[in-house]
DNA sequence: ACGTGATGACTCC
DNA sequence: TGGAGTCCCTCACG
């Protein structure tokens, strides 16, 4: 049993203490050496559950057979008086000393007192700022209704809809697919007909300077990059599947993508819709990638699960296409400096080089890999023609000169990996070091400099990623300003987001018992300025910066 | 054996 | 009072 570090750990322990999980943590503790006798019960059972089900085949047995007073005992969960001790068997006794054993156990790590102290404490209320309910919420006004019966009428015969054509049926109704061609830019939570507010092309135009990066010890910085209630804001409706930070650095703009294929923008302290907010529905499912263009940086690259790749221009106040096909784009990356050839990988394991140049997806050249499994690609930052693709248990870098329909060689690949890699990032100064997460808990770093048809294994970080069900995908990225410093979510409680240097050294944790209570899935260094965004399942985004 | 798919308790307005 | 919002772990199944 881990010490309770702050009141709200221990609160979220006295919480969670129902019977089925106090079972699971006595189990959790006795892997710790720490906790006291298990309850024994005879070999064949392993719970009181299965306990019942056992003694019931064993009733008709003769070996185990009890008088029936005793079994009641048992069921009613209920201790007999002292007296009653004298007719229990040696195995009862042992059973009450077990349980007179836990009770100790727990009362020694002050549980029940911890249950008084912090029983009126919640978790800190989520941040009110961004979105609102009201816009989050249409509201449909529906005419009063008055039954048939009522209105003496017949009633009708109704007839159960036709049983539902194809393969996919996605959860909800999920919303028909935007038609493709240019969609305006329209925020979906500003009153219709509202123009972008001019301050936001402003602002996106603004001129960045690469050579600006801010390199000090990252100690240092990071202990200097601090959240409060100003920087939390709800950016999107739904879990955030993908954030980024815009480069400009006189104010910060972040933008975010979620589950329903909402990108939701933010100016910190901006004075625009909601706190700064404005959402945006070019897709209609996860927005998986998202990326603003280095060249033109009023361009806002957005991938969806929907099988759009769309273009959002703050100049043109529209959302073009850029790549479309039915179902299943998973993930892109930019193949040029100018932004303008593109790397983009679906579901079915099949890479595209995309120019925007030409239209449509004609000009396109599509090659199949290792199908299904594909998760990730990234390109080298300085040699553009080499990309590294995370594939099932195996992590290829392939030479976009040298790609064929199927069956492409690579140039060099990565083992090691136990289950499937969610992702895998070239270091973002000179591409000597891979970085990828896996689902086997490891975070693995990579000698890619050589570029041998093995890149050895440098480091290997344990990390828990079994986020579950409702949570995205933890992927470590580099810190874009420096070559070998990584940031990543945590399920650890307190809840943090953590940086490590590549050697596998932990360099910070961000933690905030106000402003983070909630898993940040997504995470993501500025470019410049020494500001880190991490997103989470309700839609907030987290800024911690100077 | 791994990838996939599946909820429920609680709070607040 | 009920519906919307918030948060997020493990296990069965094929």
């Amino acid at each position: 049993m881990a010490t309770l570090r702050t009141k709200r750990e221990a609160l979220v322990l006295v919480k969670e203490m129902t019977p089925e999980n106090l079972e699971a943590t006595v189990r959790r503790s006795s892997r710790n050496g720490l906790a006291p006798k298990r309850l024994q019960y005879s070999p064949e059972e392993e719970t009181p559950k299965k306990k019942r089900k056992t003694k019931a085949v064993a009733v008709n047995g003769s070996q185990n057979k009890k008088p029936k007073d005793e079994e009641d005992a048992e069921n009613s969960d209920v201790e007999h008086a002292p007296e009653g001790y004298g007719r229990l068997s040696a195995y009862e006794l042992e059973r009450l000393e077990n349980i007179r054993q836990n009770q100790a156990f727990l009362s020694s790590i002050n549980l029940f007192q911890a249950t008084e102290e912090f029983k009126q404490l919640t978790r800190p209320k989520p941040s009110q700022r961004g979105l609102t309910r009201a816009h989050a919420a249409v509201k449909e006004v529906l005419p009063p209704r008055k039954s048939l019966r009522l209105q003496k009428k017949e009633a009708e015969i109704l007839e159960l809809p036709p049983e539902p054509r194809g393969t996919l049926i996605y959860e909800q109704s999920s919303p028909a697919k935007k038609p493709s061609g240019p969609l305006p830019m329209d925020p979906v939570n500003v009153e219709e007909g509202s123009k972008l507010p001019p301050q936001l092309l402003e602002l996106c135009s603004e001129d960045v300077k690469e050579d600006k990066k801010i390199l000090l010890d990252l100690k240092g910085y990071c202990s200097s990059m601090k959240i409060n209630e100003d920087k939390v804001a709800k950016v999107v409706k739904d879990r955030i599947f993908s954030a980024t930070f815009h480069p400009c650095t006189s104010s910060l703009l972040l933008a975010a993508g979620d589950k329903w294929g909402k990108v939701g923008l933010w100016k910190l302290g901006g004075d625009w819709g909601d706190d700064g907010v404005l959402l945006f529905q070019p897709h209609t499912r996860p927005v998986g990638c998202m990326a603003f263009s280095k060249s033109h940086p009023t361009q806002l690259l957005s991938l969806s699960y929907d099988g759009s790749l769309r273009c959002m221009d703050v100049e043109k106040a529209v959302f073009d296409d850029v790549y479309d096909i039915e179902d299943g784009l998973k993930t892109f990356d930019f193949m040029s400096h100018d932004c303008s050839t593109l790397v983009v990988g679906n579901w079915y394991g099949e890479v595209a080089i995309v120019d925007r140049r030409t239209p449509g997806n004609s000009h396109e050249s599509l090659h199949t890999l290792d199908p299904k499994t594909l998760r990730c690609v990234n390109v080298h930052p300085l040699q553009k023609q080499y990309f590294v693709v995370a594939e099932s248990k195996v992590v290829s870098i392939y030479d976009s000169r040298n790609l064929k329909k199927t069956k492409s060689q690579a140039v060099s690949q990565l083992h090691g990996h136990s289950l499937s890699i969610s992702s895998a990032y070239f270091s973002p100064c000179t591409g000597n070091r891979v970085l990828t997460s896996c689902m086997d808990n490891n975070i693995r770093i990579y000698d890619t400099s050589t570029m041998t048809t093995k890149s050895p294994l440098l480091t290997t970080i344990r990390h828990d990623m079994q986020t579950g069900r409702w949570l995205t995908k933890l992927s470590a990225v580099w810190d874009p300003k420096q070559e070998d410093c990584f940031v990543v979510g945590s399920m650890m409680k307190p809840r943090r987001v953590q940086v490590f240097h590549e050697s596998g050294q932990l360099q910070h944790s961000f933690m905030d018992s106000e402003n983070l209570s909630t898993v940040l899935s997504v995470t993501a260094f500025h470019p410049t300025r020494n500001a880190l965004l991490g997103g989470n399942a309700s839609g907030r985004l987290h800024v911690f910066s100077d």
